[in-house]
RNA sequence: CGGGGUAUAGCGCAGUCCGGUAGCGCACCUGGUUUGGGACCAGGGGGUCGCAGGUUCGAAUCCUGCUACCCCGACCA
């Protein structure tokens, strides 16, 4: 998608000339697109905004199954390449990929205390096994005889059945490190739902890694939060903040939990990805022990980390405008969209005849671009079509450009079109895509800054968090703090941000002396 | 699990108060004119009115009971 040689020029000078070169060669204007309104705005109702950009950008709809949705072909693509990149970065990192099962024996999860309870409450459980023909109503009804010896639960993540295999496999320290990744679907019984964000089954990567010592572990955790940083950054196109959970948000079972932060355009965070060092609890919980280098048995060290499906629900919510989705190029499953204009069968046969030309000559280059070349629907039509589905370009070529030797061209993030030489596409499309890609960002990045706010007073607090964002403010380090700032905001610690520096100061609530700032905000 | 709302064609809705041939917009089909920002004209197809009972000569409409979904809270990634 990107020519390579980019990557060693200064891209923004190297951009610039391109743009001076065309000047000279052609006559172009820049225009702002002005479109029909088939969108609740972000103003309006944020949530329903989402809600209905979600839905008719295609990406998933709700199913018959309460809570569970169905992922639209247009949105799993954008999940596939989602899983592809990660997939790629786990398996540079020496991570290969496995599967185990959906259900759970329920004893397995009696085992660790801390886990049992942070998720007893959302878990589905199967308890037999068969159907039967029901004679009252001609339906089908569960065969009591078919109850389970023991009831299986349907995985709300997979520590306990991962560990309770390794236990098998881990004998020594030769047997270490083990780096395994399990992409899957779990279920946890959401009382409330929202599509990608919160439905009661999604599809994720879990990974589970056994070391022989606390450090190695530890740096598994932190490697792996760095890889959803840079995925974060460089894909989804969403700055994220690095940080430790504080001990009310993490995850049952974890002696640390690790999270990547983001900041949605509501001023609400999303935590998007998280990677817990879990100590030995598990090992403990289920026996797992090798012996060491000196002979010794110690019980094994584990990390477990997962993205999931909410990172659709984060690129929606940090890129997209009120005219539909906008997609960063590494992540749209067509990144340029090419349409004919014309009157007659002659021009409709030209024009796309070059439409497709133009299209082969730039999947030479590695960009993946779709001709809607239809006659079942209108330019305009295909035009709002595909900026709500958020194709970042969009070529159009009609009668006056096959005799200008010209093509009309559309951004999805500026929401500007020129038109520009056709001999100029294989050279500017890949540049544009490139700096398509960093312009989202730096706009979301630019967004956080502004929308990040040093607190320290109460009154101050308050006020802020009303109008949302991050606040970095001093806490006391108590739980109980922690709790009652909840409760009286709504706001949580997102985080401690890992590159935090230490200062001295006095938490925002109580007054009490603090060490270093941490982040506060409300959150999905 | 509390509080509120909704259920009528594929989608969005009106009709319900005051019972009497089930409607509108979009989408769909046919033909024509159109095509550089969601075209227009003409014709056409499509609904056991969420489900189950009840009242009535007659129920989308009145009564009873279910169910599902949405929104707001409590809980969570």
């Amino acid at each position: 998608m990107m020519l390579p040689f980019y990557e060693v020029l200064n891209i923004g000078d190297y951009f610039l000339n391109l743009y001076s070169h065309f000047s000279i060669l052609i006559k172009y204007c820049t225009k702002h697109i002005k479109m029909a309104k088939v969108l609740t705005s972000r103003s309006e109702n944020y949530s329903q905004w989402y809600n209905d950009l979600v839905i008719k950008a295609d990406l998933a709809e709700n199913s018959a199954v309460r809570g569970c949705m169905v992922i639209k072909p247009y949105g799993y693509a954008i999940w596939e390449k989602i899983q592809a990149e990660l997939d790629r970065m786990f398996k540079e990192t020496d991570h290969v990929n496995a599967y185990f099962p959906l259900f759970i024996p329920k004893s397995f999860f009696s085992r660790e205390a801390q886990h049992v309870e942070g998720f007893a409450k959302e878990c589905a459980v199967v308890t037999h096994y068969r159907l039967m023909k029901d004679e009252e109503n001609g339906g089908l009804k569960v065969d009591p005889s078919a109850k389970l010896e023991e009831e299986l639960v349907v995985r709300p993540t997979s520590e306990t059945i991962i560990w309770n295999t390794y236990k098998n496999w881990i004998h020594s320290y030769r047997d270490l490190p083990i780096l395994i990744n399990q992409w899957a679907n779990v279920v946890r019984w959401e009382m409330r739902t929202r599509l990608f964000l919160r439905t009661a089954e999604f599809l994720w990567q879990e990974g589970h890694t056994a070391h022989e010592t606390s450090e190695e572990a530890v740096e598994e955790t932190l490697k792996i939060l760095g890889i959803y940083s840079t995925f974060a950054e460089e894909f989804l196109a969403i700055p994220v903040l690095k940080g430790l959970k504080t001990d009310s948000e993490k995850f049952a079972g974890a002696l640390d939990t690790y999270c990547i932060e983001a900041l949605m355009q509501d001023g609400k965070a999303l935590q998007a990805g998280t990677s817990h060092f879990l100590g030995q609890n598990f090992a403990k919980a289920f026996d797992v022990k090798y012996a060491s280098r000196e002979g010794r048995e110690e019980y094994v060290w584990a990390t477990s980390w997962g993205v999931s499906t909410r990172l659709m629900g984060a690129l929606v919510m940090a890129h997209s405008d009120d005219n539909g989705l906008v997609l960063p190029p590494k992540l749209a499953p067509q990144q340029v969209v090419i349409i004919p204009i014309y009157k007659t069968p002659e021009e409709y046969a030209a024009t796309r005849e070059r439409a497709h030309a133009i299209k082969d000559s730039l999947k030479k280059l590695g960009v993946s671009v779709k001709v809607d070349d239809r006659d079942t629907q209108k330019p305009g039509w295909k035009f709002a079509e595909y900026e709500l589905k958020g194709v970042p370009l969009r070529l159009a070529i009609g009668p006056r450009d096959m005799q200008n030797g010209t093509i009309e061209i559309a951004r999805r993030d500026t929401l500007t079109k020129e038109v520009i030489a056709q001999d100029q596409l294989t050279t500017v499309i890949p540049a544009l895509l490139d700096e398509i890609q960093r312009t989202i960002y730096n706009k979301a990045f630019k967004f956080r800054a502004e929308n990040t706010f040093n607190v320290d007073t109460w009154d101050e607090f308050l006020v802020q968090i009303e109008k949302g964002g991050f606040i970095s403010a001093h806490w006391d380090g108590d739980a109980a703090t922690e709790k009652m700032i909840q409760d009286e905001t709504k706001a949580t610690i997102r985080c401690i941000p890992l590159d935090s520096v230490a200062e001295a100061g006095l938490c925002v609530r109580t007054g009490k002396p603090s060490v270093r700032r941490v982040i506060f905000a409300r959150s999905y």
